[in-house]
DNA sequence: ACATAATGGATTTTT
DNA sequence: TCCATTATGT
């Protein structure tokens, strides 16, 4: 980030007297305004720092970081400092290099919430019936259990999918609920989530491993069961800092507890208008209670902005002010300059790409550089229709975020044959790999394996080596798993001699792997080049387990500078960054607000949309463009949009309406804009905005026979009442998923009194009681 | 055991 | 629409 101008002081020794203790004011002080410095210097006692978009919050946590080593109240390791990205770690780790100098890497617990729980729990894992070799699970591996235990509990794996139990398993972990600890008001396919989630639980341990949840859901487990050892930590870490601290989940707010000493030397930097991860598990109201969570707590606004225009401020803070339960701040500049955010409405998705393309390229010309430029777009189908146009006019844009390196197919296959290779009991490599590439092992032979595995209580690799000297098994079959067996012990071998970068590469060819990709025409040559650029990142690791334990922490490889082009991502993945040229395409109701949101999640999942709108528009330096299209292809079907309530929201004094075709005649500024859908019905409500109403007009169009759908509808004070609660109105909601005893599958049409009409996926459109349906 | 047809599901994303 | 996973056939 680059808030403000970059501090200079690469020698703060000049600053120092004799004796190390600071003289007058030291250099890296200065520059800051009253309210940064005063974050920086109250080191004691517990502070919040609720620092707005672009007011210089990263450089306020560094400098508070290199102030507290620099006056000598701390050393380098007596310093936590979390954040929740690998990308924010290294940040604060370089900018307090530059500030401090070498002895910056003495922060040995600088690092994501996971990373230094993981620490942690290395130390004490036996506590937790872990070794402290114990391996880490990526979400494929937590699936995978997750579906071995739903078929051994014979429960349909359609209706109960592993992804599901996944993840209400990660939610429960989030919210600090060991399986013991489980409300009894939490349950998965009827009264089995407790049992399932225990046992989820025994066969981690029994793989000696654990997922990110348990880094730190194992963590509150030792700390507070083990006065001794919480002890030690909190006389270790005499001060803490968190960063984005708003998005905290239960589970993260207990650990922080937990390692807070009396002395309370906590400091929480973060932005509740910024909290956008709440499907996630993050609770904004971990900041909004702070002062009573931290009694005496210090809170200081960071409210002056350094990065953007008045206009673009203006039109953010007028959209943000539609949330309640907000802290409370008012971002302000100096600035005078700049153009009023652009709002235009398109006839369809492609006129939206072919407009931006255009004015990118215009503003190519007139000197801004490609890579001062972002679209921002609310979820990724919407990237599909700029880069088809990008690509035509050979515009050059790179799309940031999407699929991860480390989650690609082939190089989770390298990863399991090092895994295996490394650990004889790593049943999930095993399954992973024991027929990539074929070798003629059907799947009736591995579940076979398996199953054997699981009754006598051996690994995977074991039950192979004794079903081989067997006659279970048919000839052919034994010959292939003898000849898998052989090949892992001879690569264990050379493990013994070899470089792992070395031992990757003989794996993959020498198990046909390579070759099996060259003969794939399609992917192959993509996929050979990914585990190429995998052997060469390997070769920064000192071994083959720190390597292993570094992607399972990081999942990302640390790419060099990107070229000069166009950044394509999600709002989501644009969070911290700044551009100069911002592009907000699809604000239209159901994308952005994204109508499952909405669905699912009531008031609070718009109001977190709201705040994703509120991060786009402030990422804009200099100019902000937003666009709605009246039409777009969702899914191959075409619907017709309405533009975003947000766009509505948008104070008329900061944005300046431009129409591509007349289509929307909004020349009098959003507010005024007659456009043909304020004609239409809606349904009463207490929430008044023309844009809520084209909502609700539009919601209601799209189930085409279907009543107003009482259960979205607004209660009189403005609040929805929720869906999916019993308690509120019958507790069906249009579009929930079913299960009919007779019927099978369905979808909520329509609600009438305790009447469905469900349209079943088999058997059509049935009107049924709702006490013979079940939600799914 | 493997190739092909049918089905169904589809945000946001970090660790 | 389009992708991935599953059912089906040889």
């Amino acid at each position: 980030m680059t808030e403000s101008a970059p501090p200079r002081i690469s020698d703060l020794a000049r600053s120092h007297g004799p004796g190390g203790v600071p003289a007058g004011t030291p250099d890296y002080l200065k520059g800051l305004n009253p309210e940064q410095r005063e974050a920086v210097e109250t080191t004691e006692g517990p502070v919040l720092v609720l620092a707005g978009a672009g007011t210089g919050k990263t450089r306020v946590l560094t400098t508070r970081l290199a102030h507290i080593l620099a006056s000598g109240r701390a050393k380098p390791w007596e310093l936590l400092a979390v954040t929740f990205t690998n990308k924010a770690a290294r940040e604060m780790r370089e900018r307090i290099t530059h500030l401090i100098g070498p002895s910056a890497e003495g922060l040995r617990w600088l690092g994501t919430f996971h990373s230094v729980a993981a620490q942690i729990l290395r130390r004490h894992a036996e506590l937790v019936g872990l070794k402290s070799t114990f391996t880490i699970l990526d979400t494929d591996d937590q699936e995978r259990v997750c579906k071995q235990l739903l078929e051994a509990a014979n429960l349909d794996t359609k209706r109960w999918t592993p992804r599901s139990l996944s993840g209400i398993i990660d939610h429960w972990k989030n919210r600090g609920w060991t399986p013991e600890k489980l409300p009894n008001t939490e349950d998965f396919a009827n009264g089995k989530g407790q049992t399932l989630y225990a046992a989820y639980q025994a066969r981690l341990a029994s793989l000696n491993a654990c997922d990110f949840g348990d880094l730190l859901l194992h963590n509150l487990t030792i700390l507070s069961q083990h006065a001794d050892i919480a002890e030690e930590y909190r006389r270790r870490f005499r001060y803490i800092l968190v960063d984005e601290y708003q998005d905290t989940n239960v589970a993260q707010y207990l650990w922080l507890r937990l390692l807070t000493s009396s002395t309370g030397n906590v400091c929480c930097v973060g932005d509740d208008d910024q909290s956008i991860y709440g499907w996630r598990g993050a609770e904004v109201d971990n900041i909004l209670r702070f002062e009573r969570d931290f009694p005496g707590a210090k809170v200081i606004r960071l409210e002056r902005n350094y990065r953007s225009t008045h206009h673009i401020l203006g039109a953010a803070s007028g959209l943000i002010s539609a949330n309640r339960g907000r802290l409370g701040k008012t971002l302000w500049t100096e600035d005078n300059s700049g153009d009023k955010v652009r709002v235009r409405g398109v006839w369809d998705g492609e006129a939206e790409a072919r407009l931006i393309a255009d004015e990118i390229e215009t503003a190519r010309r007139q000197g801004i550089g490609y890579k001062d430029m972002a679209v921002l777009v609310r979820a990724s189908f919407q990237m599909r229709a700029f880069e088809e146009r990008f690509v035509m006019l050979a515009v050059p844009y790179t799309v940031i975020g999407g699929p991860r390196f480390f989650e690609r197919a082939e190089i989770r296959d390298a990863h399991a044959y090092l895994r295996l290779i490394l650990s004889e009991d790593d049943d999930l490599a095993f399954e992973r790999i024991v027929n990539v590439p074929k070798r003629g092992l059907g799947d009736t032979s591995v579940q076979k394996v398996l199953q054997i595995a699981r009754e006598t209580g051996v690994p995977a690799m074991t039950a192979v080596r004794d079903l081989i000297t067997s006659d279970e098994l048919q000839a052919r079959t034994r010959t292939a798993f003898a000849n898998f067996i052989r090949d892992i012990d001879r690569w264990r071998q050379f493990a013994q001699t070899s470089s792992h970068w070395e031992l990757t590469e003989t794996v993959l060819e020498e198990s046909g792997y390579t070759d099996m990709q060259k003969a794939d025409r399609a992917t192959g040559q993509t996929r050979l080049d990914n585990l190429k650029e995998l052997v060469q990142s390997m070769q920064a690791f000192d071994g083959l387990t720190a390597y292993l334990e570094h992607v399972s922490l990081v999942m990302d490889l640390d790419r060099g500078e990107s070229a000069d082009s166009v950044q394509v991502m999600t709002l989501h993945g644009a969070k911290g960054l700044e551009f100069p040229l911002v592009f907000l395409p699809g604000w239209e109701e159901g994308v952005f607000p994204s109508q499952r949101s909405i669905d699912e999640k009531g008031e609070k999942g718009l109001e977190e949309e709201r705040r994703l709108a509120y991060v786009g528009v402030t990422r804009g330096k200099e100019d902000v463009r937003i666009s709605f299209a009246a039409n777009r292809q969702v899914y191959g079907r075409w619907q017709s949009q309405l533009p975003s309530r947000f766009v509505d929201e948008l104070p008329i004094d900061h944005v300046e309406a431009q129409s591509d075709t007349g289509y929307y005649g909004a020349s009098g500024g959003m507010r005024e804009a007659k456009s043909r859908w304020d004609e239409m019905p809606s349904f009463g409500s207490g929430y008044s905005s023309p844009g809520w109403k084209r909502g609700q007009a539009f919601a209601a169009n799209r189930v085409p026979n279907a009543q107003p759908a009482r259960q979205t509808l607004l209660e009189g004070d403005g609040r929805l009442v929720a869906s999916g609660d019993p308690k509120a109105g019958s507790g069906w909601t249009k579009g929930d998923r079913v299960f009919h005893q007779k019927f099978g599958y369905g979808q909520v049409r329509a609600i009438e009194g305790n009447k469905l009409v469900v349209a079943f996926d088999k058997a059509g459109e049935k009107k049924v009681i709702d006490t013979f349906v079940e939600k799914t």
